[in-house]
DNA sequence: TAGAGAGTTCGAGCGCACTCCAAGCAAGCG
DNA sequence: CGCTTGCTTGGAGTGCGCTCGAACTCTCTA
C-alpha cells in the first residue's frame, strides 16, 4: 500500500535537538531533502512540486496563517527552506486525516507563541488522535459490509458463469 | 420503475425470509428495525431520529436519486419502510468512508436496474473498498506521526513537571 | 533591449454536501 | 373555528477548501 511519500516530519518543536530514540516507535521516516540545509531556499514551483499542493494553495495556506513565516529573495518572492518542507507535510498529513483547517491554523498559532503551548498542542494533537482512532474503525467496519456485499456479487457472478 | 430492487439484503434478521449462510464473515451487525415488517411506515421524523439524518437531508437524498422510490399516504407524506432504512445505512456508511455522492447515486440507479448491473455494482464496491483499504493505510501513518509527536510533547510536561 | 516565463497580490468563483427558508397543506385538539 | 404541529415543495444560501483570473513585477536568455 502507499507507504506515502515519505517526509521527516519534526516542524512544531524543535527540528534542531538531536530526534528522541524512541522504542515504540521510531518515529517518523526521515527522507532525505532536496536540498541540504544551508542551500534550502526552494521556489513555490520547486515546493508544489515537491509536496503535490499546488502554489495557489500554498500561498493560501500562508494567507490565513497556516505557514509559519516563509522568507523572501529581495524582491518579494518565496523561497521556502527544508523546515517549511517538514512543516507542510505535517500539514498534508493532518489534512488527509480530515483535522479542520482552523484547528490546523490554530496549532500554527500555538507553534509560533512558543513552548509556552506544549499542553494545548498536545491537547490539540491527542484529541485529532481520538478522532482519527475512531475514524479507522468506522472504516473497517465498513470494510466488513463491503466485503460481505462483494461477496454477495461474487457470488452470483461465479453462478452466472457456472450456466 | 416498479421493479422491485434487487438489493442484497444486509441488515434485518426478522425482514428477510433466509439470507445466505457466510461462513467467513457473518455480515454486519443488524441494527434492529425500530417496527416489525408488516408496520413499517416510518413519518420523516422518525427516520431522522433513527439514522441521525436531519429531514432536509433524507428529501434531498431523494431529490437527486440516491433514494429507491418512498411509499407515500395518500396526502403525499412519506412513509418510509424498513427497506428503506436498511438502504439508509448502508447509504451512510459509505458517505462516512467518502464515497462521493455521484457514484452513490450511480450504485443506486445500478440497482433499480435490476440484476443485471450485478457486475458494474461490484465493480464500484470494490473500487472503493480499495479506497477505504488504503485510507486505512494513510490513518495508521498518520497516527504514527501523532503518537511521536505526543510523545515529545509529553515528555516536556512531565519533565517541566519534575522541576 | 525585447520577450518569455515565473513570480506577486487581491479578490472572485467553484464544487460539494448539505441546510435553510417561505409558503402552503393536512390532521388533531379544545 | 382557530391553533398547533408536522409535513410538503422549489429554490436560495452556507461553509469548507481550494482554484482561478487579472494585472502587474522580476529574472533570465538571446
Amino acid at each position: 500500500m502507499t507507504v506515502t511519500q515519505s517526509e521527516p516530519v519534526t516542524s512544531g518543536l524543535a527540528a534542531t535537538a538531536e530526534r528522541p530514540v524512541k522504542v515504540r516507535n521510531c518515529g517518523p521516516p526521515p527522507l532525505p531533502h532536496p536540498k541540504p540545509t544551508g542551500q534550502d531556499r526552494y521556489t513555490i514551483s520547486e515546493v508544489s512540486e515537491h509536496t503535490g499542493l499546488s502554489a495557489h494553495t500554498l500561498r493560501w495556506y500562508e494567507r490565513i496563517g497556516l505557514m509559519p513565516h516563509v522568507n523572501r529573495t529581495h524582491t518579494g518572492q518565496r523561497r521556502f527552506s527544508n523546515r517549511d518542507l517538514d512543516w507542510l507535510s505535517l500539514v498534508t498529513k493532518l489534512r488527509l486525516t480530515g483535522m479542520p483547517v482552523a484547528d490546523m491554523v490554530r496549532y500554527a498559532e500555538l507553534v509560533r507563541q512558543g513552548e509556552s503551548t506544549f499542553a494545548e498542542r498536545e491537547q490539540l494533537l491527542t484529541a485529532h488522535r481520538e478522532d482519527v482512532r475512531q475514524r479507522i474503525t468506522e472504516l473497517q467496519s465498513t470494510l466488513d459490509v463491503l466485503d460481505y456485499k462483494i461477496d454477495i456479487y461474487a457470488d452470483a457472478r461465479r453462478a452466472s458463469e457456472r450456466f
